[in-house]
DNA sequence: TTATAGTAAGAATACGTATTCAAATAACCC
DNA sequence: GGGTTATTTGAATACGTATTCTTACTATAA
């Protein structure tokens, strides 16, 4: 059976008739600043109140030109990161009197697609969070004249606005804090096409090289608790075992805790010191107790939204970047 | 300065215009299984991509009556169950065929406002997670014809359709877990006002009783790891210390852990077992290896949204409500 | 009073699409 | 051929609102 039109929702129309009105009337009755006596207004607003009468926005998205929609393009949902940053969008978007059009996406193959449907959709502006993008899709995005913001990832030659943390930085901060008290160095890295995990791999290993070392024992994981653990494993079953690890997110330095605990007997930090990046909720939990170079989550967030609506509501055309400092948090999963 | 208007996209005209047809000829090459030609076909979607033009999905709704979003209202986006959950929610969503429209609320008096823009918004269906509904808004959804599923709660009277947990059954199949071992009982449960708390620890003291034991040590939190950790310290600090401790969701249930640990040097379960509810990924994790009472969530969010689309596209008036059992998984915190 | 400015209200139109209706064309069958 | 039935097509309309443009009304000032 075909699907039924949905029940009939009260119209101004419907709404006009009841108070005696033209249906202009109650536009304005609902248009605050609108030129319209008390008197009437009242009379308008009681009958719309008995039909149960809500103005359709869908309607005057059309007239107006502007859906009031974010769309939000996620993945990787099941890191802790993201769950902070999505609540933080959502609180920002509705406090700024517009909704959050939600887009999830499993494999980055799906990004052309959702991208469309929030297109379609007629959405104000995009965040993109964690995606990889082809050059072909940015300039797609960028021609689309829809006003789009990066969130922790960034176009190559910026063509696109954009808000992350300086990973490079970050690594090599993490390098330095783990020199001198250590000897052989290891590094967990995510999937090799993500740029977040390839500026803070880049930035230890550089740093590394820096102070003279050379050799750095390296894993690619996928970010999750589980890939963490794994390649903690691979890593820590060598002969030449290292006394440092450096994971490119927490939740696979969590991993790697509970696998060097577990697995091997390890004490954190007297047999191997772990520095994550992030600063989710996890790592200040006693079991862990994670240094980590922290990301500034809900400053990074609000700028976000910021920067977007700045560009929905100005129409300026120039693009932002903006680029964030990491904080190191010394916690006691590393000595010295 | 005023918003000004958006970058104007083509329309069905334009393409129309174009490829020298009519704007019902492009609505019927972008409508699957209308009458036209091939040929006719094939160089209207040629023009449109030549303009770029995507069809207008907001005026489509207009027409059809059917925005094809549904509305998903949450809270405590901080729980990690709730964070699987939205994953699964917008996975199944967007499958189908539809987008999903997040609404978040901080606390429960937002509902009010939140469930009203949704409605603005002329949603197909709305999906209520976790917040407290009061007997007007319930009434309130009844009327405004909008399908409505809740999860993991339900309406006192049925009046609306809902997925959810046996958590009285959940709480009894604890007690008898834990009492043949065990002499002393506490409890940590959520607020006051959350059916989910109520539910299960309602269970618990209700078996326990039946076992002959009348006493119980409970503590009240708001089901975060850092309360968890707190209302632990204060059971623990008893001169009657008990040595099982229910929590009504994981995350307390590993704030007690820690708390158990690292404030008394208690060992788990050999001082003390702890069990949870939920099972939230962490609590597999070596470092806490928790036993709970696991609830379905795959199966409850594709029941939730399979509901839902069913009542939307079938109209049935018929409220459905799925009371779904959980699967108690024992883990190494708790002894015999 | 009359003129004038200012306010309030309604009629008409536009937004971009789907769909109904009627007309036109194509396809088919002796 | 002619008659009949399918298939395409375009014109017109509807969806619910905001907004422009007129017109009617109110208040103020001289």
């Amino acid at each position: 059976m075909a699907p039924r039109k949905k029940i009939q929702q009260a119209s101004s129309i419907d709404v006009a008739r009841l108070a005696g009105v033209s249906q202009s009337a109650v536009s304005r009755a609902f248009t605050k600043g609108a030129s319209i006596s008390e008197k009437k207004k009242k009379a308008i607003l009681e009958a719309a109140n008995k039909l149960n009468y809500r103005p359709n926005v869908i309607a005057r998205s059309l007239v107006q030109n502007s859906t009031k929609i974010i769309g939000l393009v996620m993945t990787r949902f099941m890191s802790p990161f993201y769950t902070t940053v999505l609540a933080d969008f959502t609180r920002h978007i509705q406090e700024r009197g517009y909704s959050t059009l939600l887009l999830n996406i499993d494999n980055d193959k799906e990004v052309e697609d959702v991208l469309s449907t929030a297109l379609q959709y007629q959405v104000d502006g995009l965040i993109i969070t964690s995606a990889k993008l082809s050059s072909v899709m940015v300039d797609g995005c960028a021609r689309s004249k829809t006003p789009i913001v990066l969130f922790n990832r960034y176009s190559e030659n910026n063509e696109l606005s954009a808000v992350y943390c300086d990973g490079y930085d970050a690594g090599r901060r993490i390098a330095d804090l783990l020199v001198p008290h250590h000897s052989r160095f290891a590094c967990i890295m995510g999937e090799i096409t993500s740029s977040t995990s390839r500026d803070r791999s880049t930035g230890y290993l550089a740093r590394l090289k820096e102070h003279g070392i050379d050799d750095c024992i390296s894993e690619h994981a996928d970010f999750s608790y589980d890939s963490g653990f794994e390649a903690a494993c691979k890593i820590l079953d060598r002969p030449d075992r290292p006394d440092a690890l450096f994971c490119v997110s927490d939740l696979m330095a969590l991993g790697a805790i509970d696998a060097a605990r577990t697995k091997f007997g390890l004490e954190i930090p007297k047999d191997l010191s772990i520095v994550g990046v992030d600063n989710i909720q996890m790592a200040s939990w006693p079991a862990y107790d994670l240094t980590t170079a922290a990301q500034p989550a809900p400053k990074m967030a609000e700028a976000t939204v910021d920067t977007l609506l700045r560009a929905i509501e100005d129409r300026s055309q120039d693009t932002v970047t903006l680029k964030m400092k990491t904080d190191i948090i010394i916690r006691s999963t590393t000595r010295g």
